[in-house]
DNA sequence: TGTCAACATAGAAGCATGTCGAAGCAGCTT
DNA sequence: AAGCTGCTTCGACATGCTTCTATGTTGACA
């Protein structure tokens, strides 16, 4: 019985990693909800964790292309890449042995 | 602009981390491929891993129901719980903000 | 040019995770 | 009962993650 190749796994792995801390889920769904982009500052009033500690989630999320991000002057407004969140089944889909190769894992 | 309650957060960021590592993506798709219930010793000779630390992912993934586990005699026989990686997609349809709250996260 | 505002990055502390070998615990089988 | 088999749990180690404070960086504006 063979397995799925190493690399794979880890790139599905990296895409599930992404959502794995609450406060990334809670990031997620409140940039989803509220429909328009934010700032930085208007994320960390919201979630009450410090400056920095936003910064980060934020890369992390931006490293899986879960949220996309424009500057706007010195301001950055990240919205929630819609495509990538749509692939979540897709991805379920691969993993459960279904074919539909194509398409997962490439959200742009 | 309000949060999502941490403790849904926790409770789904607890879903995704057990697909957070390649170990558990590779354990999963495998024995999804594979159909029917394999024991633990299969599992261990198709992932070239410790048996401990195989028994120790299947936990993981059994405290989440993404597998269900059924004795027979000494062995033990995992197998896929279709029911929790169908529900993948009504998690992000959550974290997305849309409806759909029933049965969301409730995978038996 | 100098200063402010908005973010990002670096560094550190504390906790969680992945992995292994060793030991423990059932059920069979004889 | 005694031993083997199949699996889980324990203890340990290294690594990684989350969070913070403090420091950089970059664009706008007086």
């Amino acid at each position: 019985m063979e397995l799925l190749d190493r690399t794979t796994a880890t790139e599905y792995a990296a895409c599930f990693k992404a959502l794995a801390d609450p406060s990334r889920v809670q990031l997620v769904e409140l940039l989803a909800r509220h429909g328009e982009p934010m700032g930085v500052g208007e994320i960390v009033t919201a979630m009450g964790l410090a400056q920095s500690t936003v910064s980060q989630h934020l890369k992390i999320l931006l490293d899986v292309r879960f949220l996309l991000v424009e500057r706007d002057g010195n301001a950055r407004r990240y919205r929630i890449n819609a495509n990538c969140i749509e692939y979540f089944p897709s991805a379920a889909d691969v993993i459960m042995g279904k074919p539909s190769p194509t398409s997962a894992m490439s959200c742009e």
